[in-house]
DNA sequence: TCATTATTTCCATATTATTAGAAATATGGA
DNA sequence: TCCATATTTCTAATAATATGGAAATAATGA
């Protein structure tokens, strides 16, 4: 758990953990992901490191490139957990869990959702 | 966000935090705090104070005591967010909020509540 | 004012995290 | 095999975080 939150608990690592949510479980290559925010290879390198080791995401290897993508089961428990220890348990106890991969691609791509993300 | 979650991102900070959930509304004074996880007084202070910068704990004086409580408000918004962006935002939507203190504090003295914060 | 209690600040030290250039590795194709 | 591409590992510098003893501060009551 303490290793999810300080996976997560880094603008780097954030973004590159957003990123890769709101792209789905298709995932992107390493390649992609530094063009995109402009990080350093052995940067972005070192940060998805620390997020596969923390099991927020997964690496695959795809010829010469590696796809990564989020591991939504990884994040459902850490706001379960969260969840239990801010709101004590029952007030929190209906919370709806996040649909495996395809749904919640779904849902990024719907534009309510997408402007909430901001924050 | 990055300041929350760095906070819970340590194991003393969110014992801290897990005990001041549990304790409700009302809080501890530090020094209960400090017997209660056998943390020294300057470990101690240093940790609040990182808790406190993050909005997560308020301290409120009182006599030579100083009490600190959970702020729910902080960890709700925490919760929120990730949800939003582990989730991607609709199919968590319907997330049930924490009630404010008095109902979370009622939450945890159920026994089945209790059981689940462990992990 | 003085003693007592509660907490913080100061300080030094130790540990861990972040950054990124450069070299190394691995893959696929010509 | 050789080259180009993709990514990681090596390395080292810098910065941030964590720890806890000791001194300082603040509040209460005698």
């Amino acid at each position: 758990m303490i290793a999810a939150l300080s996976a997560l608990a880094q603008e780097s690592r954030l973004a590159i953990f957003r990123l890769l949510v709101e792209t789905g479980p298709e995932g992107l290559p390493v390649g992609h992901i530094a063009e995109t925010l402009a990080l350093p290879n052995a940067t972005l390198s070192f940060h998805l490191k620390e997020l596969a080791n923390a099991g927020l995401v997964v690496a695959a290897p795809n010829g010469r490139s590696i796809i990564y993508s989020a591991n939504f089961t990884t994040m459902n428990n850490v706001v379960d957990y969260l969840s239990e220890n801010c709101c004590a348990g029952a007030s929190c106890a209906t919370t709806v869990k996040c649909k495996p991969q395809s749904a919640a691609k779904a849902a990024v791509n719907s534009g309510a959702a997408r402007k909430r993300r901001g924050a």
